[in-house]
DNA sequence: GCATTTATGTTGACTAAATCAACTAATTAA
DNA sequence: TTAATTAGTTGATTTAGTCAACATAAATGC
């Protein structure tokens, strides 16, 4: 409701994200056999990669970060965690609390991930330059804060 | 393997994408009852959306756009059909193809639904400047070209 | 023209992800 | 210390994504 914002075609914005994010989707598909992308499952890696980025922390914080139900992520956990790609241990402040992280392996897995993601990124920002494409990501770094 | 690319970060851009994804995709769970969400379907807004935005098109030139998988599409047609939103009509020039389009009650629910977005966008875009959103789509536009 | 190939769309079977409600246990607030 | 929150798990159900097989129509190549 907030009348902040008026201007009239933003939903675009919805359209062009969703596009990029498939796109993405769609170029790691086709080089799954690349990296091995069964071993961590078509929802897990964006959640390996941001494991990689906070560290150490507890579910419900990863949980809210990637905008999950909090259900879903207790599986993919688990999944993961069957895996060898991430640990889990209980929070020695709070007992409810599971702290969790990668394993070696996982950070093994999540480095070819890397790699494989930023190749796709790379030729699907092709069209626009270097400068532009820092533009675009600190725009978005800044949106989420 | 493109090597025009050698910024070492970029599968960021893949998490803070995901994430203003599913950040609009909450936002709108929350304001469901607000337009009826059910109507359309979890999955039903953006291609209606897309559809919005191309008018009457193949079902196949649809289908790239949204980058899904043909045969989902198909049923996803099926079920807005269903709800009167969208309608067929084959070819006249080619009878493989469907020529797809929003109905007078699919554009109502279409505006109903771009408002809701176009809210949460706000909302979510809150941090940056009116121009600093004009660039993003810009350059978002021009990577899907 | 006729055979082959390619493109559009549909169906079926299966897997994975999302959603929602109910529940336990630990913590915090009243 | 009762009541309300918060973290996490489990179960049931719905929705979406994937992959192969198929029918039909169109384009391509002799």
């Amino acid at each position: 409701m907030s009348t902040k914002n008026m201007s009239l075609h933003d939903p675009e914005l919805a359209l062009l994200v969703d596009r990029f994010m498939r796109r993405i989707h769609f170029g790691l598909q086709s080089r799954a056999k690349d990296f091995d992308r069964k071993s961590v499952g078509p929802g897990g890696g964006i959640i390996l990669m941001t494991l990689a980025d906070m560290g150490c922390v507890p579910l419900n914080a990863l949980t809210s970060r990637v905008a999950r139900d909090k259900s879903q992520m207790t599986r993919t956990m688990h999944s993961l965690e069957k895996k060898g790609l991430i640990k889990r241990e209980p929070s020695p402040t709070d007992k409810r609390v599971n702290m969790v992280s990668l394993t070696l392996e996982g950070n093994n897995v999540v480095h070819e991930l890397m790699t494989a993601v930023a190749d796709v990124i790379a030729d699907i920002l092709e069209p626009i330059s270097g400068e532009e494409k820092q533009t675009l990501k600190s725009l978005l770094r800044r949106i989420h804060t």
